[in-house]
DNA sequence: ATATTGTATATATACTTTATATACAATATA
DNA sequence: TATATTGTATATAAAGTATATATACAATAT
């Protein structure tokens, strides 16, 4: 698996981490079950602490990517796209809903907010 | 115009007084074209840097509250709703953007969106 | 001319984020 | 069981950002 870290990005190395592995692993470069480099491994290949690569690790498994054991090592988990599609389900009703509450405080009724999203939806081909 | 600050507060200096005078604009406790107390004069008050009651200042011009004149002072914008209105329009557009984004991401329809969209405005009474 | 107003620049301080070293705990395996 | 490998926890350093300041400057009023 390849993942390149650029020191002269703005973006912080456990997230340029994250952000690869994460695309590896939805476009199935890495299968579910196979395992990851050992965070000791990839740190020592990148040149990097053991800690930087447990953040992103960390992070993927909050994010349901990936899962941990000790001893044995980290790896893929079952990609269900469902739970993905769940995960940002509930960020789109979050993003929803405070766009509900500015609308409710300068009294936009529910059909003009409707035709806003329809405009909206269809603008951004 | 009263504004009082709390030093034991986790919110910054400057958004304390921001949001109260804010306040007093919204609630017309202070109306258009009147004079703000001059940031000098406020710092002082305060017990507070110029560059504090400044830094307040320049955020409410920002978004249209007051405007200030070297020399004169600062004062209460006209405060056309409108205005406020299109502002807040915005943020509700760039919010209903990013979430339908993220719909078409995960495949949601416009028709499923204005259900989920119904279904929060009414749900959040 | 002088006082009052807002503004710009350079700086100090506190807080947060990012990254680290090192010691610890659990599992695999020889 | 001994040893190596894996992930984890704690304490800490370094860099970056946010907050607040002093002081000097510029425009306006009187």
């Amino acid at each position: 698996m390849q993942i390149l870290i650029s020191n002269n990005s703005k973006e912080p190395i456990y997230e340029q981490i994250y952000a690869q592995i994460k695309k590896h692993i939805l476009t199935n470069e890495i299968q579910a079950g196979h395992s990851l480099p050992s965070m000791r491994q990839l740190a020592k290949d990148l040149d990097v602490s053991v800690i930087t690569t447990k953040r992103a690790y960390e992070e993927l498994e909050k994010n349901g990517f990936i899962y941990s054991v000790v001893g044995k090592g980290s790896f893929v988990s079952e990609q269900n796209n469902e739970m993905i599609k769940e995960r940002k389900m509930k960020v789109i009703e979050e993003q929803l809903f405070t766009a509900i509450q500015n609308s409710k405080e300068i009294g936009i009724s529910l059909t003009e907010l409707k035709e806003l999203l329809t405009l909206l939806y269809r603008e951004e081909a």
